[in-house]
DNA sequence: GATAGATTTTTCCAAATAGTCAAAAAATTA
DNA sequence: TAATTTTTTGACTATTTGGAAAAATCTATC
């Protein structure tokens, strides 16, 4: 039957495959690619490695696939980012919504900072394609708000760059930032402090 | 010989366990503590396994003593916040020196970065302990600056947070950073405009 | 309830990897 | 230079790990 009809999965299929993501996730974001094994993997999806291997060709392709789901999601708040829109707001809005980001998906975050981290091996070529161009694509409308004297003089790009290491530095860091201020401050209460901060971080260098 | 006289270290010694800590340093940041292998370091030293066990007992060894050697030096800048200076010289020479160090020490950075996102295992003990209390206690001075109005009024410890985030994003995200910037801007004008960006985003907000 | 197809388990394997040990070689000291 | 100590090597081991193969079991459908 050769590229013959794809046989649609099945609910096990789907049910047993987001599973091992769901795991995946957890143990990669929490040991690396190479940190992790298959066995963990296994172990926290409540099957045997020989089944998981059923449902995934390799270690390999549970990664990529994370990675690719991962990187459509983690892109979205930038490509929120309207054109017809308030310049400051659009800009506040977006820190909040990488904050939120980085509080709801840390697993994520760290999953992406991981493979960052080491180079990123697996998702270079999408770093160099679809996010240059996306952030060069911003980057040129943050250019014109300036140019329209509706924000103040700055570097669009490392704008951007800030933005990004300053939210994910909740999820990434997060280890040491509950160091810093103690467990007695809640997760709820950092995070709200940290929107705080980043608002006023933010916009009182951009407005003109 | 209980309890007797420690034989100083040869020559050959030092020098072999400089060796050593170079590569491992180069090997550890770019793989992470599970994905770096004896052989790879023993490889990049010019020397065989065994030989490089007779100087560092095991992978932890080796990787201790780089984190410990590091933790000092990390935390150089933020030390050198001196009370009696001028507050906003003070944090425009902090941000300078932490980017400095991202530049200038880049494996450094990666390997911190690599020991934080997977929870700390190893220095956790020291966050809570050293850092913890240096940062408490850098974020007292800059309390008491904003409390004689020589400050904007702002949060000390997500301030903190933001320009570790900030500068160290350079030497952890730098792959993420040239795919986007473009192979031909060079190192040394990337970092030049990040600096000015980074002192005027900062310095913007805290002046009172 | 027989059968084809999907799923799961059992058993295995080969490569990678951290680390050991004893003997050889080199360097240092007497 | 002989004795002693330090350094290096080669051969080896035990364990972990990613993955394969095939048999066994389950499930949906006729």
């Amino acid at each position: 039957m050769a590229g013959g009809a794809v046989r649609t999965e099945t609910r096990i299929q789907r049910e047993k495959r987001e599973r091992i993501l769901e795991s995946a996730l957890e143990i990669f974001s929490e040991y690396g690619f190479r940190g992790a094994t298959i066995d963990q993997i296994a172990l926290a999806s409540d099957m045997s490695k020989p089944n998981l291997l059923y449902y995934f060709r390799s270690k390999e392709d549970i990664h990529a696939t994370l990675l690719t789901r991962l990187l459509d999601m983690w892109l979205a708040p930038l490509r929120e980012i309207r054109a017809g829109g308030e310049p400051l707001e659009e800009l506040r809005g977006y820190i909040a919504r990488k904050l939120e980001m980085a509080r709801d998906f840390p697993r994520e975050s760290r999953l992406f900072a991981n493979e960052i981290l080491q180079g990123a091996p697996r998702i270079k070529p999408m770093l160099e394609g679809e996010l240059r161009h996306l952030v060069h694509d911003k980057a040129a409308l943050i250019q014109s708000w300036i140019d329209n004297g509706e924000l103040a003089k700055t570097d669009p790009f490392h704008l951007i760059f800030s933005i990004w290491a300053t939210t994910q530095h909740y999820a990434d860091f997060d280890v040491q930032v509950q160091a810093v201020l103690g467990p007695e401050q809640s997760g709820k209460r950092r995070f709200e402090a940290a929107e705080d901060f980043l608002e006023h971080l933010f916009l009182r260098s951009l407005r003109p």
